[in-house]
Order: structure tokens, then C-alpha cells, then sequence
DNA sequence: CCATTAATAGGGAACGTTTGCATAAAAAAA
DNA sequence: TTTTTTTATGCAAACGTTCCCTATTAATGG
């Protein structure tokens, strides 16, 4: 008897251990139906305010969770975004996916963050893992490689609505937050002028990202505008591999004319550039001034420290999230290809001003 | 009829647009059951491979995509992991998180990112999230505010493994992954003594956190090692908010007898508090040395460049990732609660030698 | 006081899988 | 050929929700 007892004891412990508390069982204790529990839980109308706070009561004295993948398997929504970032080492996207979430969290849904490491084939997969997850938007900022944007049209087709911040794809009609790339660049490049350089060096990024090309178009247009001579030579378009920096930057300098200033595409370019150029035994910035383009945690910091361009990167994270839950649960007729194009700031440090 | 036959078109159409594709489908359309289509796309034995191998390719040509939902809520597994850090603003979560992600992956795990913002209450919050979302294991470096840990011994009552990494729960019998936090505090504070310095004060971290007590009991014994008596006056607990460095380094220096070295908790600490000593005009590091720890990416580049400890971020991440992987599946009764130490390396730089 | 309407609650199908059990077909053994 | 074993398949019940539809009861109005 004994010996029974202590086995149903142990076989209801075994049961209640990881039996998770359902609706069924807040119903049953009740003695109401499953769906009135669901309505109050749900928060739909038509229950009365007594079996209301019995049920609210029970549900959190039960310690009540409700199964998500039941709900999303029968709603087909998941309430997650997902948000695709080429990298996370840098502060940048990092600062930028935290504003996002907070957007996020704050609209009721959950974020699943994948970094693609730069990688057409990483981006790739990861978009497969949203789409397995089901996300109800995505957020996403491609890679240097991305040229294809198959990936990501499916989404578009299947209804679930995408916003790029920062790395956009020009070809999809999508909203899109970025900065003024274009203004930014033709501030920094005459901020490079203001202070005496004429022969601007820019390194530039790959011609598939928008980034790229806008900023290079940027800095041709302030040499114009100051009548100075847009020599080939002096711009580079690279990959972003950090560790070409080194190269591209003893080519320059090793030119019979070399560049008294560079402007990098990007903060950590400009940042390895300046260690080339310290090691060379160069002034920054008398003999060759730097400016780069993001103004990242870093720039502030080191030395010199770095004449850039910062972003508002905690709005972009913001409205990019905005835009998307936006859009998400309206049907895709209302959709608006908004692009946010946000106020950029040019931050004179001690790389171009002694 | 004409237009009876749009409209089914119309409805068809509308039909296959949000379909997704189910077992059922690809059933019905090799006229056999859906446990058959499931066993086949589960790879589970027992089927011919004239079926299985229709199956699998009706499957790639329609596209098919399993309802991870449907799937999770019969077999209560996720297949998801959840990792949940103080912070990724620096470089070394975001680092860690990048190693682990790509174990989880290679195993077949998805991951779902969190960062608590060093706050207690958005810990829970995010643990919460994981509990919703039934990860299936959790990775998790605590905040600073984090004293009690109940939410999540939740996870362990449930039968959910933890694994700590860097900022682990003492209390919590789980595995850990750290780094040998004494044996680099000693390393660095005796590297301060090598080079002829005596007052050598420590700003250590919240007590909470048992890298705090570990890297203040490296300090105490690398002092009293070399006869060097330990000056209550210089070491300073302080709650890792950036901030308030510059009032501890201030206060320091204007001491009757100031330090001539500082050992920080990590290197954000190490390097604002090199930014007060630089706008205090002191040399560093014949005035004052600095020492920080965990090498962060920000260290090497700045100037003067910090002298630190390098931690193994990379492999911290890959094997917390591969402790809690390894529970998963297993029952609770053959978890083993390793604590895995890894290696430091003192990294000398010109923050301590000219 | 009956008819009508409004307010509540319950019943049950559906969502897309997995999986134990039963069974049909085929192969092997008798 | 019959019996046994093996192999391949189907059936149907779960998993925990949501939500449409219907049944009951209460309230309202004439």
C-alpha cells in the first residue's frame, strides 16, 4: 500500500514536473470551456467581469504561459521581427538593433537577430531561418556582396513586409531609412578643402552598395563645386576587408603626387588607415588628414582622434522598427515605399584639426 | 460560366498565394498518407526508397518548408537556443555571441539574442521571452544589478540547461565557462610591480558579480606577493556605470599619497579612465600606468594603446555554446555542472611601458 | 406576459505536425 | 501451399490554441 502510494506520488510529480499549465486546465478547474478562458486571455469582449477576474486570477496563481506555437500555428503570425545585419562588431549595428528592439518589444513583438558576417551565401541562410520562423517583417541591411535579392523578394511575395536601414536594395520598392550619404560626403570632403587639402584621396566602398556609390558621388560633387580636378587615381573602391586598408594606403602614398587627405567610407577604414599612416611616420593631419563616416564608439577615443560623420543611429533603429510594424497586419495594398533619408553631422576631431 | 470560372481562378489564386505547402499537400498529390510524407522528411527508417525519394523530390519542387510551429507544439522541443548578455556595445559579447551562434548552427540550433542593458528587471523580462518561446537551452552572462536568481532557476526546475559564461551564478550548479579571472588580475597587477610601480589602485566591479571579487583577490595576492601593503584607499567598487570613472580617477589622483598605477575592472574602465588622466595632463605611463582587462578591440588603437588581458572570446563562445548543447537532449540526471577555465594573456602595450 | 434582442458561454473544427498502433503487402520460412 | 516474419504504409489521436457557430440565459420592449 504503501509501497503504491509513494509510486502514484512519484508518477504525479514525474506528470506535474513538466506539464505545462493550459488553458484546459484553468477551464477545468473552472468548470468553464477552454474558449471563454481563451477569450478572456485574448482579451475579447463578450465575457462577463466575474468568470473575467476568476479566470485573470487562476491564470496567474497557476503561473499560466501561454504556448506560442500553438497560437502562431493557428493565427499564422508569430509576433517576432527578424533583423539581418551584415556584421555586429562595430558599434553601429549593434547601437542601431537595440533602438530597434526597444521599438519592438515595446509594439509586442520579439526580435531574432542574424548577423551574415558579410556573406552572400550567410545572408542567404539566415533569411531562410525568418522565413522558417515565420517572422512578421524583417528588417535587414545587406552584406558588401549581396547583388541577388531573390532572398529577399520572396518575402515580399509571401506578404511579409520588409524595411532596409543603412545598406538598402535600390532594386525593391520597399521603405528604406538611411542617412544622407551623398550630404555627409560633401561635407566631409569640404571640410578637407576648408582646411587647405586639394589632393583628396577617397577610399571608396563596393559599387553594389548604395553607400558607396552615393558618398562617391558626394565627394565628386564638393571637388567640383571648388573647382579641383577629380583624379582617378586617388579613388579606390574596395571591398571593406579590412586588411587591404594597408595596401591601398602605401599605393597612395607612394604616388609622385600622393594625397594630402583621405576620406574613408567607413569609421574602421579610416581607423586602419590611420595606423598605416602612423606606422609610416606621416602628421595627421598636416601632412595627410582623415575624415571617415559613422561616427563609431572608437573614433572619439583614439589617436587622433577621428574628424567624421556621425549618424543618429539610435533613431535609425527606431523608425526602420516603426516602419515595419507599420506595415505589418495591413494588408500589403497600404503599404508605402517611404524612404527616410535622416540629417547627418559632420564631427571635427583632431585627424583634420590639429 | 465565364465568369463562374474567373472567379474560382480568382479564388484559387487567392488560395495558393498564403498557402503554405503542408505534408498534406505533398500527400495528396503522391496519393499516399502524411505519416508516410512526415517519416520521410523526419528521416525516419522504415520507408522504401521509391517513396522517400518522391517524396523528398515533390518536396524540393514545391518548395516545401516544415511549420516549425506545428512541429514544436507536438514535440515541445524548439530547437532554438536563447543567449542573454549585460550589454553588446563592446566588442566582446557581440564576439562571443558570433562564436556560439555558430556552434548553435552547425548543431541545428536556432539562436535568439537578448541584451539585458545591465538591468535586472530586463533580464527577467528577457528570460521571460526565452520561457515563451521554449528555448530548448539558455546562455547567459548576468548584469550587474543581478543578485537573486530566481528567474532563472526557473529554467533549471523546468529541466531547461544553463550555461554561464563570463558573469556567471555562483549559487547555480551549472556549467561555467570563464577565464581565469585571479591568475590575470595577478598577471597584471605584477606586471604593474615589474615596472616599478607601488601604488597601484584598483577600480574593481560590483561585488555581486564574482568577476569583481575574483580579479580584486588577484590584485590583493599579487601585492602581498611582492610585499607591497594593500591600501583599502585605492581600491574603489563602482557599478560599471562609464560615467562615474571620472569622479574615481579624480578623486584618486587628488589623494595626500596618489596612485602610480591603475588596474580597471575591464577595458571601457581602463580607457575613460585614461581619457581623465590625458585631460588631466598626466603622462601615462610614467605619471600613472593603466592596466584594463579583456582586450578589447578599442584598446590596441587607441593612445596611448591599453595594456590588458587578453581573453579566448572566441572560444569562451564556442564551448559555453557546446556545454549546453551537449545537456540538451539528456536527461537532467547526467547534466554535469563543468566549470571550464580558460587562459588569459597579458598583452602589454604602451599604456604601462613607453 | 410573450416576443425579441442582447449578453454569455459552450462545442468543436481547424492549424500542420509527430507517432504509436494496426494492418496490408511482400518476402521468407516451413 | 500455408504460416511466419519482415517491411511498408495508413489511421487517428495528440499538441494548445483560436474562433466561428450555436445554445442558453437574461434583459428589454410592446
Amino acid at each position: 500500500m504503501t509501497s503504491f502510494c509513494s509510486v502514484q506520488l512519484y508518477q504525479q510529480v514525474l506528470h506535474m514536473k513538466n506539464h505545462q499549465v493550459t488553458i484546459k486546465d484553468i477551464a477545468a478547474q473552472l468548470s468553464i470551456s477552454k474558449s471563454t478562458v481563451s477569450r478572456v486571455l485574448t482579451g475579447h469582449p463578450g465575457v462577463s467581469a466575474k468568470t473575467k477576474q476568476e479566470v485573470l486570477e487562476l491564470a496567474t496563481k497557476l503561473d499560466y504561459q501561454k504556448n506560442l506555437f500553438a497560437t502562431n500555428l493557428v493565427t499564422h503570425k508569430s509576433n517576432t521581427i527578424g533583423i539581418i545585419v551584415p556584421e555586429f562588431i562595430s558599434s553601429y549595428f549593434p547601437k542601431i538593433i537595440m533602438a530597434a528592439q526597444d521599438v519592438a518589444r515595446e509594439a509586442g513583438f520579439n526580435t531574432i537577430i542574424a548577423q551574415s558576417n558579410e556573406h552572400y551565401e550567410t545572408e542567404i541562410a539566415n533569411c531562410k531561418v525568418m522565413m522558417a520562423n515565420q517572422v512578421d517583417g524583417l528588417l535587414v541591411s545587406i552584406t558588401k556582396e549581396t547583388r541577388n535579392y531573390d532572398h529577399l523578394k520572396i518575402f515580399q511575395r509571401k506578404g511579409i513586409p520588409i524595411v532596409f536601414f543603412n545598406r538598402v536594395c535600390e532594386e525593391m520598392d520597399v521603405p528604406k531609412v538611411v542617412v544622407d550619404d551623398y550630404e555627409g560626403a560633401y561635407r566631409a570632403v569640404e571640410h578637407l578643402i576648408n582646411i587647405g587639402k586639394t589632393r583628396i584621396a577617397h577610399l571608396a566602398g563596393p559599387d553594389n552598395l548604395s553607400i558607396s556609390i552615393k558618398r562617391l558621388s558626394g565627394y565628386r560633387a564638393a571637388l567640383k563645386k571648388h573647382n579641383i580636378p577629380i583624379d582617378p587615381e586617388l579613388i579606390i573602391n574596395y571591398d571593406l576587408s579590412i586588411d587591404k586598408v594597408k595596401i591601398y594606403v602605401n599605393h597612395l602614398l607612394s604616388l609622385p603626387q600622393p594625397p594630402d587627405a583621405l576620406f574613408a567610407i567607413n569609421d574602421p577604414t579610416a581607423i586602419e588607415a590611420i595606423q598605416v599612416i602612423k606606422k609610416l611616420g606621416l602628421k595627421i593631419p598636416d601632412e595627410i588628414a582623415v575624415v571617415g563616416f559613422s561616427n563609431d564608439q572608437i573614433s572619439a577615443l583614439m589617436e587622433p582622434s577621428l574628424t567624421t560623420i556621425s549618424q543618429p543611429v539610435e533613431k535609425i533603429g527606431r523608425i526602420a522598427a516603426e516602419l515595419l510594424i507599420n506595415q505589418i497586419g495591413k494588408p500589403q495594398s497600404e503599404w508605402k515605399p517611404i524612404i527616410k533619408s535622416l540629417p547627418i553631422e559632420l564631427i571635427i576631431r583632431s585627424s583634420t584639426v590639429a
